[in-house]
DNA sequence: TGTGAAATTTCAAGTCT
DNA sequence: AGACTTGAAATTTCACA
């Protein structure tokens, strides 16, 4: 259920075309994605159907301006550990899982062992967060990277 | 055109709940969002229109699974400089925003003064990236951190 | 403002070239 | 495979409470 999940998945020319129109904006009707694509909506159809089913794409969402939400303030987080148990590992995953300010985790290879992209209101909830993780867990050390400008966001992968 | 635009925006329960449910699956029928939040097709349609012209939501996307196409390495990108004139810093932001595989890219406060998010084949793929950047724009130092899994992903917001 | 229903589009399948 | 056709369901508009 985790990591390393192999999809081979054979894309052609057409497909990504599609995947880029949608990704561009999925709220567009089947014609206009075809027009854009040069093709027609039958295959376009089926081709998204298909690449759903693969898993290639997942649900549609939308991107929502953290700032109109009241989340002012985005940290990167890094974190060094000591502990490299299972155990340990398995209630720091949970833990992360469990929190909503936390947007992205990673494991990392090297010195560094996660990075997290934390989006809170302020400076103030940041220390509520990081006090109630290091309380549920163990850490080494932390250093809290505040970003003062968001150059560029996004999901949109070059497909 | 950039950084700290304010978005006063007030939203009320209502329209928190529609951007949750939206969030969660932006292909969903209004009538079934209807049915989510409590209320009727036409006030939540208001309500989303009204949200997308202030901008609170943009445009609905795909969320595209990175292996499927390809791009098994994800790399952070912590970079300090010793430059902080404006035409370095303009040359700087186009760059990465003219660069795709860059997902994020973030100025920072403290001694880090940028972290990218940058999503590659492989480690190959990201060191052609890294020598381009580094060709096209004086920066001090560069540590790049892999990601060996990716424990949590995702643009959802705690509306 | 929110409600309910009408008209226009769009989706999703089946069939045929 | 891709193009036409069709029934069902969705979106968007409008008049009313």
């Amino acid at each position: 259920m985790t990591a390393q999940t192999r999809k081979p998945a054979r894309l052609d020319e057409l497909d990504r075309n599609i995947l880029r129109a949608l990704q561009a904006d999925a709220g567009q009707s089947l014609d206009e994605i075809a027009r854009q694509v040069g093709s027609s909506k039958t295959p376009v159809w089926n081709r998204i159907r298909k690449m759903r089913e693969a898993g290639v794409m997942g649900p549609s969402t939308v991107v929502v301006d953290p700032q109109a939400i009241g989340l002012d303030a985005c940290f990167f987080v890094l974190i060094r550990t000591s502990e490299h148990e299972a155990e340990w590992q398995r209630t720091f995953l949970a833990a992360l899982r469990a929190r909503p300010e936390v947007q992205e985790a990673h494991r990392l290879a090297g010195e560094i062992d996660y990075i997290l992209k934390v989006r809170v209101a302020d400076a103030r909830a940041y220390d509520v967060f990081y006090q109630a993780l290091i309380s549920e867990v163990r850490v080494f050390n932390v250093t809290a990277l505040l970003s003062m400008e968001e150059i560029k966001t996004g999901t949109a992968l070059p497909v």
